[in-house]
DNA sequence: AATACATACTTAAGTTTCTTATGTATAAGA
DNA sequence: TCTTATACATAAGAAACTTAAGTATGTATT
């Protein structure tokens, strides 16, 4: 992921995520989608992606259906039931996450 | 920093945020004081934290004092004129970056 | 026809930033 | 005396990136 190389740990939560949305997605497709819904903040690297995606596999946690489409060939990823499992549990501590950063970078907030 | 690994990015500006408030601050109050902000959420550990606060000394961030106190010696961190800067700039591309991170994790809320 | 850009996946080398572990040293409490 | 708290430093190893290179096809431009 580039764009200011923060958030070193979230690249996995972020791909369990949209596959929770979408059903199935191929790697491509995830890069244009995160450059998408962040206005271009976001900038997924192949190299961080790819092998993402082929350590989330070989945890189990998603599945691939190969197909050529225009002669290209793509490469569907989808959550297994544990995948789904996954991003419920990796989505739920990265906002938890985010809120007690929040209280470090804003301690006058929400301090209750 | 523990307690779920995330954030591999977010240490130095935790720091230089901590420091815009707290003028001045030594290295294991900094661990106690984001313990206090985050109820024990995070754990700023030691391997992790000198080393930062070695770095930003020498990206001359922060300045230091050694007192002795009680017998031991405490190293008390402050901001230079440059590390207000990075503070303020660090800070905003922190919080931008939640901002587009929320946007992937739930797309259906501010798409503005 | 040649060149460049978009689509699509893979992998290796190097860097950054942590975790874990170890070491030093003093003070306070059980 | 032993443990816990305070206080700092640093080395070894792991994790997760960036950068770079490679392979391959389709489309648009010159």
């Amino acid at each position: 992921m580039s764009s200011s190389k923060l958030l070193k740990g979230s690249l996995a939560t972020i791909v369990l995520r949209l596959l929770e949305e979408n059903d199935r997605m191929y790697g491509y497709e995830i890069t244009q989608k995160v450059k998408e819904l962040t206005a271009g903040e976001f900038k997924i690297t192949e190299g961080a992606l790819y092998p993402t995606l082929h350590k989330l596999e070989a945890e189990g946690l998603l599945t691939t259906e190969t197909q050529p489409v225009d002669g290209r060939v793509r490469k569907y990823y989808s959550l297994t039931k544990e995948g789904n499992a996954a991003a419920r549990s990796k989505v739920n501590e990265l906002e938890e996450f985010i809120i007690s950063l929040q209280k470090v970078l804003n301690p006058k907030l929400g301090l209750g």
